[in-house]
DNA sequence: ATCGTCATTTGT
DNA sequence: CAAATGACGATC
């Protein structure tokens, strides 16, 4: 009785056309909806809704309001509206569309890593209007890159720029960044920018901070608290904040008046999304910029072959300094591959270092400034000791410690050494004379005592895993830190001695060049120019390529030797690839049924490792590519069958991945 | 996924 | 001949 006057349908646009939160590809589309009138008023498009759905209560999204449906049944009304907050607005609505259709996902499974989970409290506080900065000129900064006014001066003006922009090194990246962000914040806009990890979060909200009002900007991450994380994306949502800095989850981030994506150091892998439907932010933010016509920031000291291909497409231009001024930035670098002497100096031969490393990290220390020492993470490369009598494995050229090349688990590569990276196919014990080696990890701490015994005196510090230290204060000591892990210091390094560069660069990994140039710019972007005695020691032979692109600073002609590397052998990001990964059946029959654009090709399957846990099954994979221009027709085709494969019930589901990190 | 429908099976 | 189990299929 009661429910026939209650439901009355709305007088003005009575139907609602409704995401359902549903994880089945063939339900990824709207639902109509009836609206009652009580209703009419909060049922906005955008807000959160309960709806009936195949006799279930479900969470869903109004997507928009309209006065008539195609459906040819009878509609539910619907059954709640959970808050008038409008979370999904159309720009967020279509963002989600796109990056589901661009990685052959659903919406809700985007929508789920986009919308952060409704605090009701939280939503009830009004979202005071942040204050924006004072417009100001194009920092001095900006100046020493070609292009880099310019890039500041279309931001400050609203016209819309893309650059891909590699650092200079002993760059002062969160400033710079800072510097953009408050110059679209003045404008009127608002900007997003996306780091890695939380050390580099910390620093740019500093930085931000340091140049815009507190209550202007927000800072995201995926370790916030419900309450905290709800209340700052409401801040961005509701325009209040117009500058939002995060981590990865952060990318999704609704914008009021979107005038600026930034993506640092695109190659890091923290940027790949490890849930479906496995988005990238690089990928994301450029399809964001390119749907709101807002301008688009890849910046790192390296550059990606993927930033390489936005340049050489034309859709970005390059922002980088001069040779000169690189020149007058870049430190000092030398490979060891081509200088085995070992140091004369009794303590160094103790520590086994090579002379040339030696001499750098001892002349540093004498001047009072830190050396960094980059090591591999622990377990990343183990080091080889004899199978016999457990003496740590030497090179027999410069006594460094051997490994295996990482990833190789056939016995075709022979091991070599970690710091000058000569091979060693025939290895005898120096001790007993044994042939056998045995893994053995030798992480940060190993490293750390070896060289505390080189300088006696000299205080060791470490940074990596669980320790990671932000900053050490200047002055003269070591500090031994995993990749990614450098602590800042004022002033910078004297020296940097980058170890392990033969193990990282021999990884049978598409990626290992370029992310170990990456990792090495990273580490020896820290160290002061040449002119003040800034040097760099590379554990690798320097006629490599990478090395030699270490050495000269060049990143953009790395990335783009790589690029074309990738487009002789057909990988990304020069073609679109898909991963399709699952039981061998389930693989084969996907092969079998997938109507593919005629260009495809079929690699595959070969088997792989599952380290689930459960699921001890083998499981096999197949790459599928094409040309860049049939890339969307692939998610499509991919999608599709997705949707077939569920709606038939088929028992074992496939995990369908667009342009895998790992391909190899 | 989950719910309902309809058919087929099973039990008395 | 009724309850019970199971296979499709649609989900506003």
């Amino acid at each position: 009785m009661i429910g026939v006057t209650e439901r009355r349908p709305a007088d003005q646009l009575p139907i609602a056309r409704v995401l359902v939160d549903v994880p089945l590809p063939h339900l990824d589309r709207p639902f109509d909806y009836r609206v009652r009138q009580e209703h009419a008023g909060d049922a906005a498009p955008g807000c959160r809704v309960k709806v009936r759905f195949a006799g279930q209560l479900v969470q869903g999204y109004v997507l928009d309001r309209v006065e008539t449906t195609d459906h040819p049944g009878r509609l539910a009304y619907l059954e709640r509206v959970v808050s008038p907050e409008p979370v999904l607005s159309p720009d967020l609505a279509s963002m989600a569309r796109a990056v589901a259709d661009r990685y052959a996902g659903t919406m809700a499974d985007v929508l789920r890593l986009a919308v952060p989970p409704r605090h009701a409290r939280v939503e009830a506080e009004p979202s005071e209007p942040g204050q924006r900065p004072p417009a100001r000129g194009v920092p001095a900064e900006w100046r020493r890159y070609e292009r880099g006014a310019a890039l500041v001066k279309a931001l400050a003006s609203g016209v819309k720029a893309r650059a891909v922009w590699q650092a200079l090194p002993g760059e002062d990246w969160p400033r710079r960044l800072a510097e953009l962000a408050a110059t679209v914040s003045a404008a009127g806009r608002s900007a997003l920018l996306v780091v890695p990890d939380h050390r580099d979060l910390a620093r740019l909200h500093a930085a931000c901070l340091d140049l815009m009002p507190e209550d202007g900007v927000v800072a995201l991450s995926a370790d916030l608290g419900p309450a905290r994380r709800y209340r700052r994306w409401l801040r961005a949502r509701r325009g209040a904040a117009h500058v939002v800095v995060g981590t990865r989850a952060a990318m999704f981030a609704p914008l009021h008046q979107p005038g600026l994506f930034v993506v640092w150091d695109d190659g890091d892998d923290l940027h790949a999304e490890p849930r479906a439907p496995y988005p990238h932010v690089r990928d994301v933010l450029v399809l964001r910029a390119h749907q709101t016509g807002a301008s688009f920031v890849a910046g790192g000291f390296a550059r990606t072959a993927e930033a390489q291909l936005l340049v050489d497409s034309g859709w970005a231009h390059e922002v980088v300094a001069s040779r000169e001024v690189v020149r007058a930035h870049a430190p000092r670098v030398s490979g060891t591959g081509d200088d085995f002497e070992l140091a004369r100096d009794p303590a160094a031969r103790t520590a086994r270092l090579p002379a040339v490393a030696f001499e750098a990290a001892r002349a540093a220390l004498d001047a009072g400034a830190p050396v960094l020492v980059q090591v591999p993470r622990r377990g990343y490369v183990p080091a080889l000791a004899c199978g016999h009598c457990r003496t740590p494995a030497r090179c027999r050229r410069c006594a460094g410690p051997l490994s295996l090349p990482a990833g190789s688990s056939d016995e075709a590569r022979p091991p070599s050494c970690r710091w000058c990276g000569a091979p060693e196919p025939g290895f005898r014990c120096a001790a007993c004379g044994s042939a056998r080696l045995r893994a053995q990890v030798v992480g940060a701490g190993r490293t750390a005592e070896e060289l505390g015994r080189a300088f006696p005196g000299t205080t060791v510090r470490t940074s990596g895993g669980d320790e990671v230290l932000a900053s050490v204060p200047p002055g003269p000591q070591l500090v031994v830190a995993t990749p990614g892990a450098e602590p800042v210091v004022e002033g910078g390094y004297g020296a940097a001695l980058l170890l392990d560069g033969w193990a990282l660069l021999g990884r049978p990994d598409l990626r290992a060049a370029e992310e170990t140039l990456r990792r090495w710019m990273a580490a020896a972007a820290m160290v002061r120019p040449a002119e003040q005695g800034g040097r760099v020691i590379v554990g690798a032979d320097s006629a490599l390529r990478t090395v030699q692109a270490l050495i000269r600073w060049d990143p953009a002609g790395h990335a783009q030797r790589e690029l074309a590397e990738r487009a002789e052998l057909g990988f990304p990001p020069a073609r679109r690839m898909a991963s399709v990964q699952g039981t061998p059946h389930a693989v084969a029959r996907v092969v079998d049924e997938v109507q593919l654009p005629p260009s495809a090709e079929v690699l595959g399957p070969v088997p792989v490792q599952v380290p689930r846990a459960a699921g001890n099954e083998e499981h096999e994979r197949v790459l599928i590519r094409v040309p860049r221009s049939d890339g969307k027709a692939l998610a499509a085709a991919l999608a599709r069958l997705q949707a077939q494969r569920t709606a038939r019930k088929e028992p074992d589901a496939v995990r369908i991945q667009l342009d895998p990190l790992e391909v190899i």
